[in-house]
DNA sequence: CAAGGAGTTTAGAATTATTCTAAACACTGC
DNA sequence: GCAGTGTTTAGAATAATTCTAAACTCCTTG
């Protein structure tokens, strides 16, 4: 029976993260359906209309230690704009100017050649990709 | 005698912004040497060491003005911080996670093959890349 | 399976980044 | 110079996020 709490108890276990009623709640709301992405305030809304509801300082310490945890990633699009993305594959991103709209496509077909290599004393973390475009 | 405030009066005239001794003042601090990455808060304590300090409001409407007309690119590297970049040619950015701080790199040498087309009903507008290293 | 401690949650305050407001001011064309 | 529109300003307002400290809950141990 795949969706049930114990499914999200056991990910977020593995993940180092104790499954605390609200982190199972969210999580079941982020991971149940296919990939998502959420801002923290939309999050809230959509579990403040749950049976559990969480407060939205759990929602955005939850999002945080997601994210830290691998389960997550985070995407900055704009001052005071960013999302979560449930997509933790290698992806990139194209963001929609006026509305703020957020789709990923994935990386396989693009290629990245001619990076310089990192500064030195330190090691790629990961390589973002915004492609903007307007309407 | 370059750097006097004529030539930004000029340049500031030519983007379509009256001369304003403010925004002369900014752009002095901002485009007088080589390429510069600020935030609104730090060119706000620059400004105000000064002969002729700027409210930080007209630090921001500068800013975002510039920006618009096309004399500074803004970076958003992570929620609630952002930089303004005076280096409008093509390039790409290093992202220092831990201290924050950005560093250019030209894009002639980076190649971005195989993006997909925009969505339906939009054009492409720009390609950030942010390659984002750690110690 | 009861108890206790560490880790979590919460409401609300605090913080940070940014924008708004309305009154005072200054650049420009006449 | 004068007028009129655009600009600047201090301070308040807003928005996103984090902090605080008290209450609570998960998990381990006995």
């Amino acid at each position: 029976m795949p969706g049930t709490s114990l499914d999200f108890s056991a990910r977020l276990r593995a993940a180092g993260l104790r499954p605390t009623r609200q982190r199972v709640a969210l999580a079941r709301l982020l991971f149940a359906g296919g990939h998502r992405h959420v801002t923290a305030e939309a999050l809230h809304a959509e579990v403040k209309a749950s049976r559990m509801p969480v407060s939205l300082a759990t929602v955005y310490n939850s999002l945080n230690q997601f994210r830290d945890a691998g389960l997550l990633c985070e995407v900055v699009v704009a001052p005071g704009r960013s999302y979560f993305d449930t997509n933790i594959g290698h992806h990139h991103h194209f963001f929609i100017e006026p509305d703020g709209e957020l789709h990923d496509f994935p990386s396989d077909k693009v290629t990245i050649a001619g990076l310089p290599a990192p500064p030195k004393g330190t090691r790629l973390a990961r390589v973002d990709v915004i492609v903007r475009v307007r309407r």
